[in-house]
DNA sequence: GTGAAAGCGCTAACAC
DNA sequence: GTGTTAGCGCTTTCAC
């Protein structure tokens, strides 16, 4: 049996709610004997006593879960994400409650899952959502705070948090550029829209520098290793292949680093490589990975402090969506350098 | 304002239970006028009502939620454990809570954060938590059934699903030995009793075939790819480096090929490496890594499963502690080769 | 077929 | 100082 308040009140000789008083330590607001106080306190020890969270949220006391929705579970950038949120969570009194909006799953499912949470006293989005238009609605009109990041090009519904995905690219192709390179191929990983921003910065920079992207020079993948391989391939299979590459995430860059190790092009010696994310691998590629770090953090702390504060509103008012942008920094490792010749 | 049956009761012009047992599709036990049963059903579309999971959840239904509690949040290895909990959790209706034993936090919030969890269904364990003598504790004491993976050599206290680390160990080692290695080293990433077992494994391995550990050919690091770099650089400081290196993780393996590139030792020309877990990127490392995998998804079945059925039972006897173990596979890829000369 | 009422474990007035 | 009494939103007898 599971101990309640009744059954350390009939032990301590005393009523249920005084022995909710003393559990609670209530602030000033009633003095307790505290012969009383030991009692009850020893009682509860004796039975082992656990409150019942889900009759305290009855009362309406919060939950202190947040939920976290995210598009690609099996995405190493996400795994990161989600640590650092958890962390993040903790860091306030919150655990995360994982929901997931996974492709294929019945739809009925994927909502209500995740939203039946109404336990949850927040809601965090990773990633673009826009494949899952019940979930999206569903989150619309409950009364959870939301809060988002990595929308990527998706309109803007909530607060969000958002890398500046077009600086990043244009960093690191001007990185590239700056090394001497001209020719420069991009590797754009295609999940939903969440990317388009990194792909057009490639072709707005190429417009800009060098009057338009070659043929065949902006290669669309899978948002995977084994993505980033074919697409390395299929670019070296081009009459005249890139000198240089530059990647939408971390994930294709380490494939196409393991594809070209395989096609025996040398880096950076023949090709030079350029990530984005900086996830945890990318340090210790061969060779390491120049890339873009993502704030996560920062990102994290920003959607995270939000989240909190938002559910601690007992009015709620629908917020305003915002995005609060941050930057990604250029992190030089051993994957770029100089063209061959 | 959150809608409620009384709402809808109002709208409807029925009663509140009407209104639950139309909203449940009560099976058979009570028909209900199609008329009322209509009715209630609009109303309700029409405040766009959601249960409340936690009045559900007081009156003793299950919150259909499962604790995950992680050693170590940012380990690639338990990263890719718990997305596949999560995908198997969610195929019985379950979400994942995540809890975590994460170091230094303030021990009291570290049980209290996790267990307060009553309102979990059930509680898994990732990796050992003997650091964490109250949250065991605590987790003894419980009701909520517990389940447990990758105790490593700690005491078995709950239904665990376990992989076999001496036979992958043995089966590595083998496999170079095979190769016609004969300086064979291994690097220890070390963590809690975890690990111990791999190591041991390797010792045995090596008593039994050579008579013992040369000097400095175990090197003890931590489970980071640092760690596993400072462990390679300490064996090419040897006198008679190996030319094999085994190592408890794939992390570690991962950090020592970095390092074995960085100070010019071809693998697997000059060096063999073969790491255990088989993590995402270890097919995809330069050179691919052979590796021992894990056989993550029949273990998550495993656990959860257990969990599943636990958690119904409303009796609830505490199990038996057991111990069901998996068998890890050896998977050849390109960082082993025949030793050098 | 449907309503009234009790009670899950807890907190928070409101008495005394 | 401590007990009594309402509910929180829901499910579930038990009546009618």
């Amino acid at each position: 049996m599971v101990t309640t308040m009744r059954d350390i009140a009939k032990v301590a000789g005393v009523s249920q709610s005084t022995v909710s008083r003393v559990l609670n330590d209530a602030p000033t607001s009633v003095p307790i004997a505290a012969a009383t106080r030991a009692r009850v306190m020893q009682a509860a020890e004796e039975l082992s006593y656990r409150p019942n969270p889900l009759a305290r949220g009855l009362r309406g006391a919060p939950t202190m879960l947040m939920g976290a929705v995210v598009r690609d579970f099996s995405d190493p950038f996400f795994a990161g994400a989600i640590e650092a949120l958890a962390v993040e969570a903790m860091s306030h009194g919150y655990n995360i409650v994982l929901g997931h909006a996974q492709g294929r799953l019945d739809e009925g499912i994927a909502l209500s899952t995740v939203l039946e949470t109404r336990h949850t006293d927040s809601v965090v989005l990773l990633g673009d959502m826009q494949d899952q238009p019940r979930l999206l609605d569903d989150l619309r009109r409950s009364t959870v705070p939301v809060v988002a990041m990595w929308q990527g090009s998706s309109p803007l519904e909530f607060p969000t948090a958002e890398p500046d995905d077009r600086a990043g690219i244009r960093a690191g192709l001007s990185h590239v550029v700056d090394l001497g390179h001209r020719r420069i191929a991009f590797v754009s990983a295609h999940l939903q829209g969440d990317f388009r921003q990194r792909e057009e910065a490639y072709i707005e920079f190429m417009d800009e520098h060098f009057g338009g992207v070659p043929e065949g020079y902006l290669q669309r993948c899978e948002n995977t290793l084994a993505g980033g391989e074919e697409a390395l391939r299929a670019l070296f299979e081009l009459p005249d292949p890139p000198t240089a590459v530059c990647t939408s995430t971390d994930l294709v860059a380490i494939g196409a680093l393991h594809a070209a190790h395989v096609i025996g092009t040398e880096v950076p010696g023949r090709l030079s490589v350029v990530g984005f994310d900086d996830i945890l691998i990318a340090a210790h590629t061969v060779p390491a990975l120049t890339t873009l770090r993502m704030p996560i953090a920062a990102m994290v702390r920003e959607a995270v402090g939000t989240a909190v504060t938002l559910a601690r509103d007992p009015v709620r008012p629908r917020p305003e969506p915002t995005k609060i942008v941050f930057e990604p920094t250029l992190i030089v490792r051993e994957s770029t350098g100089p063209p061959p010749g």
